[in-house]
RNA sequence: GUGAGUGUAGCUCAAUGGUAGAGUAUCAGACUGUGGAUCUGACCGCUGCGGGUUCAAGUCCCGUCACUCACCCCA
């Protein structure tokens, strides 16, 4: 007999970490609201094709990461491994590009990718994002990063940094490709295996390589900074200018890439050092070709992606304030029904109530309202019954008042 | 996909190759109108799983699975 276990890479959440959960969704809902973005829920799963043609086939994503299945009607589905694409799709199909203003969304959910599980990276982890379409001025790839880096400063995750680059557009980038593949063969001899296959693939992440041979040879590497047109330059100039006005201070990273295809011009990294390896806790950029090979209107789009756990690791010492309860005890069996009715007054009232049907005795239901830390327990029995009222003890502090019962609502309102 | 570390009670951890233990939690009682403290008792295990070595394996060896961390990749 195999005990059913989670599959690798998922994990269940539950109190005490759920609380945080709460209070980061809810800070998300409540700080998007302010940039008038619009919550949009697409489906967790998506035709295979839309990542294999949005994403990059050649991407690592697509290539290894994909959960693919085939549906009863043979059609190929993939859950999805990340949401852009799919708010994309979502923007297209319902011809939101026509009617909705402003084209400003943002999304919370989970994503998949076969990974192998370590330090802050699962199979099936939340990511909330924004997507910002139809506009490509700088201004907007600059609030989308305070947007991101202010977001994470109201948790108060502060220890972070933002790297920041602009990748070109399909006018500059193949040049420098070449450019770079030019001098990556020139000192192919001295890099790794891998980085020498990324030479015709992929050049761009052989800056990302860590092995320091090839990190002292991307060194002399010619970076996409100087090899820009001149749109894309001044693009870069008007965001790196814009987010100083808002006073968001970044690191300039020249090497800095990104995972997807789908990037053009502006693209940056939050990272922490408090994370381990997996220390990216959001990234993202603009991506002014993807809407239109999707199959829309020709449109500029940009959003970043943050990861919830890595987030929600940096929450560890938040002191979420705890729920304050009203516990009803009703001392012998025979009192229930009593309880019970009070029960669910003080509900309709709003207050959140915990009655034990299981309370044997008196001795039961105080140690039961100690374990849920009730901040009163309300006592119902013969003398409170007989005298319509209703013994009130703060746990606390252990003091008990007596109370009549047509004044607990009010006197509950003052001292709850 | 590659590597390393770790798998013993619900949890945290002990146990020279020689009868699997403690703390904590849970339950009951001391204490039938009152929680936290204390004391007493009870419950708690195919030592991840499968092989092997040995008179004897939680312990040594091999395999496997899981978890953790790192590589890789990324949020």
């Amino acid at each position: 007999m195999n005990e059913i276990k989670a599959p690798k890479g998922t994990r269940d959440i539950f109190a005490p970490e759920i609380h945080k959960w709460h209070y980061l969704e809810n800070a998300i809902h409540a700080y998007y609201k302010k940039f008038l973005y619009q919550e949009i829920r697409t489906p967790i799963f998506e035709h295979s094709e839309l990542f294999s043609r949005g994403i990059g086939s050649e991407t690592e994503v697509v290539q290894k990461e994909m959960y693919t299945f085939t549906d009863k009607s043979d059609r190929s589905l993939t859950l999805r491994p990340e949401n852009t694409a799919s708010v994309v799709r979502a923007a297209i199909e319902n011809n939101l590009f026509e009617n909705l203003v402003p084209l400003r969304f943002y999304y919370l959910g989970p994503m998949f990718r076969y990974d192998k599980p370590q330090k802050g990276r699962y199979r099936q982890f939340q990511q909330f994002g924004v997507e910002v379409f139809a506009d490509d001025s700088p201004q907007v790839d600059a609030e989308v990063i305070f947007s991101a880096v202010d977001f994470l400063k109201k948790l108060e995750i502060e220890s972070v940094q933002l790297d920041l680059n602009s990748v070109g557009c399909p006018q500059c980038r193949p040049a420098y490709l070449e450019v770079l593949k030019k001098a990556a063969r020139a000192e192919e001899s001295k890099l790794c295996a891998d980085c020498r296959r990324k030479i015709d693939g992929n050049p761009l992440r052989i800056f990302d390589c860590k092995q320091p041979a090839c990190a002292e040879a991307a060194g002399r590497f010619p970076v996409i900074g100087d090899h820009l047109c001149a749109e894309c330059r001044e693009h870069f100039v008007a965001v790196r200018e814009a987010l100083s006005w808002m006073n968001v201070p970044f690191v300039l990273n020249p090497r800095l890439v990104r995972g997807l295809d789908y990037y053009t011009k502006t693209a940056f990294e939050v990272t922490s050092g408090q994370l381990g390896a997996q220390n990216a806790l959001l990234g993202g950029g603009r991506y002014n070709n993807l809407i239109k090979e999707l199959g829309g209107p020709d449109m500029a789009g940009i959003g970043f992606a943050a990861g919830m756990e890595r987030i929600i690791l940096h929450l560890e010492h938040l002191e979420l304030p705890g729920r304050k309860i009203l516990f009803v005890a009703y001392g012998d069996p025979q009192w229930l029904a009593h309880a019970v009715q009070l029960a669910e007054v003080l509900r309709e009232e709003g207050y959140p109530v915990y009655l034990d049907y299981q309370g044997k005795n008196l001795k039961k239901q105080f140690k039961k309202a100690d374990r849920v830390a009730a901040a009163f327990t309300l006592l119902l029995a013969e003398d409170e019954i007989r005298s319509s009222s209703v013994s009130v003890k703060n746990m606390a502090t252990q003091e008990q008042i007596k109370i009549p019962l047509k004044d607990l609502n009010a006197w509950l309102k003052e001292n709850f």
